[in-house]
Order: C-alpha cells, then structure tokens, then sequence
DNA sequence: AAACCTAGCTTTGTCGGACAAACAGATAAG
DNA sequence: CTTATCTGTTTGTCCGACAAAGCTAGGTTT
C-alpha cells in the first residue's frame, strides 16, 4: 500500500466519455459558466481531434446529465443541472426499485414537516403571496379533483421553496412526485375530500403568516394523515406504487 | 379546450431520442427486465430502421440515465438504476447551486433523525451486526480522521439502510455525499472529536437495539450538532459548499 | 431610413460505409 | 482435461456525405 507505484494508472476511458469528462470539468470548476456557449460541433471536434460522431456521443451524455442544453437554435450551452429533470429520474429509479407507499408516506412526512418548519422560520412575504395566490386558486376548484391535485403539488413545492432551503427542496422532490400525484384519486373519491385538503391549506398558510411552528406542523401532519386515511380506502399502502399506478391507469382508461 | 383536436400532435423529436424512449418504455413497463440483454447495436439499427450512430447516441443517454449497462463483455443489458450513480449528479447539482452548508446541515438532520428512528424501529439482527462491525472498526481507527470520515458515513449509510425506507435511503444521499467528507477536517481539527464520535455511534446503536427511539434521536442530534460546532470552527456554515470545499482541498495540495 | 425579404453560409441530425481492437466461442494441441 | 489458437462478432472510432433548419448579410420595398 505504501509503495509509490512505478506507473500510472493507464486510462482506459473511450474517446467518448473523455470528452464528457473534460467538458464536465470545465463546467464544474466554473471556466464555463452556466448559460454560456460550448461552442459548435465542428469546433470540438478540432479542439479534441477526435470524429464529430465521438464528440456527439460525449454531447448526449452531457446533456442527459442536464450539465449542457442546447438553446433555441440548438447550439450547445452550459446550463445549472435543473432539479426538476434529475428528479424525475430519481423517481423512476423509486418505481423499478418497486417502493412502497409506506416507504413514501413515511419520507414525505419527514420532508414536509421539514418544509413547514422552515417555511414558519424563513418565508417572505413574496413566498406567502405565492403560497396566497395558490390558496385563491385552490379553493375556486375544490370541486375538480384533476385541478385540485395540481395546485396540492404546487402548494407544497411552494412551501419548500419558502423554506430557503435548497437541499430540502431538492431532496423532496424525488418523493413528492410520485406521491402527490394520488391526490387525485384520493380527493375524488373521498366526499369532503377537497374541502379537508383546502381547510389544511388555509390553516398551514395561516401558521406560516403567523409564525407558528407548532400549528404548521401539526396541520401539515393532519394534512398528509388525511392523504393516507384516503389512500387506505382505495389500496394498500404496503403495494408497490408501481403496481399502484398500473391499476389505476387502467381503470382510468376503461 | 373542450374541443377535440382534429389532429394528434405531431412527433418532432429526434430520432436518437426515440429510440432511448422506446427502449426506455420496455424498460419501465417490465417488458425488458433489469438484467436482461437489450440486444447488440446492429440487432437496434434493424430493429428501429436507424443508422448505427443514432442507435448509439441514444444508448448513450440511457446509459448515462442508469437505464442500461454494458455487462462485462460489453453487450448491453437493462439495470436498475443504482440509487448512488444518480445521487451523484445531483451532489453536483447542489454544488453548481452554491448551497451552503447551513441548508446541508440542516436537512442531514431531519434525514438523519428520521433515519434513526427507522432504524430503531425496523433495524433487523443483521442490521445491528453490521453496524456493530462498523462500529469496532471505528474504534479501532479513532485516531486516524480519514478511515473515520469513512466509516462515519458508512455508519449512516447502514443506519438508513436499517430504517427499511429505501425512498429515505435515497432522500439522504445527496446530502449525505457533501455532508460527510467534511467530517475528516472536522475529526482532524478538534481533539476529542474523533472519540465522541465513536461514542455517539455507540450510544445510537445501543437505542437501536434497545428500541429507545428517544435516546437514538437524543444521540443522533448531539452527533450533528458536534459535526456543526466543529465545522464552525474552521469554516463558516453560509458560504457555499463548493467554495468551502475548494479551499480546503488547495489547503489540503500545499 | 426602417422594415422586410431572399440567397447563401453554417450547423445540426442522419446516413452509409469502413477498420482496428477486444471479445466469445469453437477448435486444435499438449 | 487444460491450454493455446483461430475465427467470426461486436464495439469504438473514423471518414465523408446530405437534407433541413437557423443565422447572416445584402438587397428591396415602403
């Protein structure tokens, strides 16, 4: 172990990945900045001396780890990894691992609860008017379970986004995505549904506005109890959520 | 919106992408199972009628997405995403947002306490073996801050590991990959640190096995608040994870 | 002079074909 | 039965090519 070897490790890395690699660094030491052009195909191709077919495949992956887009006229640009894409990811990893809906109640608890708390702590008043202007919203389709689910989510992300904290809404998300998503099933199906879940909204609100940890966390806890009272009525949470989700995509299709 | 279209929505993407969807959607459906082969490049390009570049760039994509592997041989095969692989990117993600450790710091807690708690309720025997390893490997090196940086993490990893919530497990570890290298300064830096570490490990492992979810979430608490005063000393908790980091790691070169 | 249009250049997406190196499987030698 | 060799496959890379879409500059219209 102490030995100071006589070679170096000899790279073996294909061309391509190379190439991904030395852009990656480039834009994780800050030389590219985000929003900045990588420049053409045919430049890299001169810069690296390898075929354009080997810089495009170093392309691909670049851009499928969000670290590149290409803007409207499709030239190539450094861009700040968005959350939302590298979540969605997480959460197909969460479905092919088969989790249960226990395993994501039981997170997101956790998350939510996080995000209140912080939210009482830190929110500003642009963030209470957001999460106001939500409220507004929701409480006009507390009738439509569709449109109501919709503005559960963005309520939620709301209140993470008025936690300023950015590790908390990030490390949210993955869950968040396939949990909120059953809102629908479940304010349709539960009667009062949409009003209960409208009520908690008011009063977390009302909690942040006044800085009441207390009361914020414990209607959020209400709130998602509420969520799991009406998922049980409907399936197991002990179900994988993907098998879940097949089911009920059926059914909404037949 | 009520209208019905007359025509479908035309498909614009291009043909690379198509074929990282369509092998995607067998992936996600079952049809191809995690481990199975997907068939070598040229069987791809008669299959989907494409040149063997495109076929290439979009096996590209979903080899960066953690959809498929090459095996040994190369040949390509469905996988199940490894949660650590995309974990990974988004520890990048955090990092190009300039987070700072007080956002770290404070969702590692509640990750970490709801792990524990997990952990104290669910922990099965070969949990607590594992942990106990970890935890006399620990002892062995309190003196060494880089083996204890290491098994530190390890520690927690097996502790979310215990709490059964693999939607936990992955929730922690962005966070967690930022979090935990910065132990080693710590340990190094504060005499005493790398004792009461071990002994916090000791105290959480004891809750575990006596199911004594007060004591273990007591424990994990203190452990992070001593991560927090000993970061504090050499580091201020509001700049940005990734200046912080580069100047320990020119610190460290010198 | 300002707005508009058109032709030409650039860039991307795709294609066909090619070749060396690495590899798997079959076969021959010990 | 093991080891070495041979042979077709497969991957990684390269070259050259072309159509479509976007950009640019110059000319045209109002």
């Amino acid at each position: 172990m102490a030995t100071t070897p006589l070679f170096r490790r000899i790279d073996v890395a294909p061309a391509y990945q190379k190439v991904a690699d030395a852009i990656e660094r480039e834009i994780i030491n800050g030389r590219i900045k985000p929003g900045e052009p990588i420049g053409t195909e045919q430049q890299l191709v001169a810069q690296f001396g390898v075929n354009r077919s080997t810089v495009r495949e170093g392309i691909r992956v670049l851009e499928e780890g969000g670290l590149i887009r290409r803007d409207s006229s499709r030239r190539l640009q450094a861009c700040l990894p968005r959350y939302n894409k590298l979540a969605t990811r997480l959460s197909r990893a969460l479905i092919l691992h088969e989790v249960t809906f226990r395993e994501l109640f039981e997170t997101s608890m956790t998350l939510e609860v996080a995000s209140v708390e912080g939210a009482v702590e830190r929110a500003t008043d642009d963030n209470i008017a957001e999460l106001a202007r939500n409220l507004e919203r929701s409480a006009a389709v507390v009738g439509n379970p569709a449109d109501l689910a919709e503005l559960d989510a963005e309520f939620h992300v709301l209140m993470a986004k008025a936690s300023q904290n950015r590790v908390l809404q990030l490390a949210r998300e993955p869950a968040a995505q396939l949990f909120f998503p059953t809102t629908e099933m479940i304010v349709g199906g539960v009667p009062e549904g949409g009003a209960r879940l409208v009520e908690a909204h008011r009063h977390i609100l009302d909690a942040i506005k006044e800085r009441d940890k207390e009361a914020g966390v414990l209607w959020t806890r209400r709130h998602l109890q509420d969520w799991r009272r009406g998922f049980e009525k409907i399936a197991s949470l002990d179900r994988s959520v993907e098998h879940t989700y097949m089911e009920h995509a059926y059914a909404a299709r037949q």
